[in-house]
DNA sequence: CTATATTTGTCAATATCTGGCAACTCTATT
DNA sequence: AATAGAGTTGCCAGATATTGACAAATATAG
């Protein structure tokens, strides 16, 4: 439910890191870190790549997990929330064959 | 890429409406339901049902095509877009689960 | 040319998001 | 029990985005 916030709390205890040194090198402010360790808040696309390498942590994943809460504040009062994630999957499969063939 | 209003539309034709005709039941001006069905705006959740009544169409389909375009707008711009749907699916599943063993 | 259907552009009002700060809690130290 | 450090909570003003509404443009048919 806030998938990001919690890896990005992991990574940083496990760095060993205080919320006041993470937040300094993401040009945030502490009680803004804090908030996006508990998901009260959403980074912001550019800030999960700095995470990524304060962390040396994957950007892939990270970006996963913070667009993943994204769809999830979307969908998570729906009950065909799971039907609607296959459409929106279907739609993304059928875009990237298209835009294979045309090259 | 615009689901709902691809459907929306072909139900209306269908049904043999004029979007003034449509438009009016939904309590909306005609250039709104125009953008409608034609991505340059999203509805609102209540329209949807307005919508599956007026066509007698089943509004769990109308509300997965809505959402889907919703989802799609998060993700379109990321490598990651499908991962990320199947890191959503998972999370929705884990609460599914738990919500259904307290009851 | 006229009438009707649909689309496009614009705009003010409203709602949402953002960054930042002050004040608070909690814990450990002296 | 006073101080200090880490983290949290609440609040607010400025920036951004979304909305509904309307006028005007376009398209199509008679």
């Amino acid at each position: 439910m806030n998938q990001f916030g919690e890896q990005i709390r992991l990574l940083r205890e496990q760095c060993g890191l205080l919320q006041r040194q993470v937040a300094s090198q993401v040009e945030m402010d502490i009680p803004m870190l804090s908030k996006i360790e508990r998901g009260e808040r959403n980074a912001k696309r550019e800030q999960v790549t700095t995470f990524s390498k304060i962390f040396n942590f994957p950007e892939d994943e990270l970006l996963s997990l913070w667009l993943a809460d994204k769809v999830f504040e979307v969908i998570k009062n729906e009950d065909v929330a799971l039907k609607a994630l296959s459409v929106t999957e279907n739609e993304l499969r059928k875009m990237k064959m298209l835009s294979e063939n045309s090259h």
